[in-house]
DNA sequence: GTGAAAGCGCTAACAG
DNA sequence: CTGTTAGCGCTTTCAC
């Protein structure tokens, strides 16, 4: 049951009538208004004052065939990452004239709440489309109305489509390497979930690092990005003894495992040193102040908005770009040399 | 320079000629359908599919005069109030087959980024506006279209438009109260700036609330709600060292008067008590973990959108109503009774 | 420099 | 149960 087309605004026609001019001068007007008198653009702008005049956009666009909107897929922006992104995506959007709609799946957990929150939305009136961590997506049950422009981040979806990265493998080497330097060996690594790419990629470089300096990685524990899952391995951790430092896949876990080092008696960075992933405003905050790899998710939101509208003006499909953006290690005071 | 109407989908005219019926039947089939035989509903059904139909809301749009979207204006969204907050937001319009479509202010500081903001909103294609958190805002310097249902949160606009708040004074009492019963008497207070109307609301109930059991209030100290403030005022309370205990206008303060609090020596909750506000997912896990006052945000998401869509289906503007949602005390570690 | 006409895709209103 | 007509507000021709 649509509403009833309340308090109509006044349309081009209505200042047309009072301006005593032609709906089309009105609308030379509106858009810039090359080719006018400017004895007739007076009236016509007096007359849209007079009327609070306002194009319409549905008009506008059911004509133009473009919304001038980007949507976006995300979910769980309560998190620092995609918080982020998407204020760095609207902040682009707006610079280019763009509006962003948003749709989130946080509550169907279920695989199918993806589809169809895709669905609804390129049933909404957007001209391009950014997922940001479609984690439980795989490629092909994600289906996107063909030729609309989508940019991913952080996802699975990588490879599928044009995609921003942060760089991963840099930042992870960096942490770990600093850790090395430090003198630490026995340097764990808590997880995030299986499932996400960005994990595993983390993970991955992790290891490789170990092994390029010829230290045996042991078996990461699996986090779920969570600060309970921090919270629940760091316990496991301080009791099987073993690590001097752990990377962490993000902020909030590390955040985890320090109260359960701190619980267990564990100073940090004295008896265990601590990386996060992130850089979360928080980090600076923590006590002690975390070190951690800053990721640019400002930036990769920039990013994202650029390479859609691109697609978008350019009409034809460049190939899938892979644009990668660099991660920083920003070291503050829960690393240290290890004991003894 | 509108972008050319690229790629049209499928129209209903198109599906029309497939089927081999009226525009007008395939219209009633997309849109529940009554009135339709089952042999020819089949058909159009059919041909949607072969055709990848998919409706034009441009085109909808203009012929309801309902966009079926609603404007969110919000700024500092990384925060963990505003993210949530509109995590129900976008929740609760998806229920309720609604779009949300977000504009920031963040990057503009300066106060007429927000009414830029407002109006562009307003050129945008929404049918209700939510507001949360304009806090630079004075009530007539934010310019909305008239006859559009405005509901804001947590603003100096509350008292201006129909508004949902956390009950502020209650979270507080109920706080202060729990120090109280401590044995605390030198309770502190790091409040949010001055023009936030939320900040005061809880730095006068703090103080009211001291008087009520006969302390009197010291001079409240001025924070941001940021760690940062918390950090830098933790320092000079440090310094002073007459609080045994202090209540944080927000979880972020908290975070930081606890690091300075340790940089000095001092033990949390043994030689000071601290108290946060808002319950953010790291309040938990921040060691020890954050003695809080929970806001309801998720609900007040909700409870926003349930108003916007009353005053549009209404059609009049019911008196502004003012919803309160309870806060709730979350008793962690962070307090404990003063030394001697 | 200005106006007239036509149509984007959809649906309400009215036939039949 | 189905088809025809008309028009939402805008802008792109094409005339003058």
């Amino acid at each position: 049951m649509p509403l009833p087309p309340s308090r109509r605004a006044a349309s081009i026609a209505d200042v047309a009538r009072l301006a005593g001019v032609s709906a089309q001068t009105v609308s030379r007007v509106s858009n810039g208004g090359a080719r006018v008198s400017a004895d007739t653009r007076a009236r016509v702008v007096e007359a849209m004052d007079r009327l609070g005049y306002m194009p319409n956009h549905a008009a506008r666009a059911l004509r133009s065939g473009a919304f001038r909107t980007i949507g976006l897929l995300a979910h769980r922006f309560e998190r620092t990452g995609e918080a982020q992104t998407m204020s760095g995506v609207i902040d682009a959007a707006r610079a280019e004239g763009y509006t962003v709609t948003v749709v989130d799946v946080t509550a169907t957990e279920d695989p199918s709440g993806w589809e169809a929150a895709a669905s609804r939305l390129t049933q909404q009136a957007v001209d391009g489309l950014i997922v940001i961590r479609a984690e439980h997506e795989t490629p092909d049950s994600l289906t996107l109305p063909r030729g609309m422009p989508v940019v991913v981040s952080d996802s699975r979806l990588v490879g599928q489509y044009t995609a921003v990265v942060a760089d991963q493998i840099e930042g992870t080497t960096d942490a770990v390497r600093h850790l090395l330097d430090l003198g630490h060996r026995a340097i764990h690594h808590i997880s995030g979930p299986d499932d996400s790419e960005p994990a595993l990629a983390r993970a991955d470089a992790w290891r490789q690092t170990l092994l390029a300096a010829g230290v045996a990685p042991p078996t990461a524990w699996t986090g779920d990005w969570s600060a309970r899952s921090g919270y629940e391995l760091g316990r496991r951790i301080a009791e099987q003894g073993e690590a001097t430092a752990v990377f962490c896949a993000n902020d909030e876990t590390a955040f985890g495992l320090i109260r359960a080092l701190h619980e267990r008696g564990l100073r940090v960075p004295q008896d265990v040193s601590v990386v996060g992933f992130d850089d979360i405003g928080l980090a600076e905050y923590s006590s002690p102040p975390l070190t951690t790899v800053r990721q640019p998710f400002q930036r990769i939101g920039h990013e994202l908005v650029r390479l859609v509208l691109a697609r978008l003006a350019g009409g034809e499909a460049p190939a899938r770009e892979r644009v990668v953006v660099p991660c920083e290690l920003i070291v503050r005071e829960t690393t240290a040399p290890p004991r003894s």
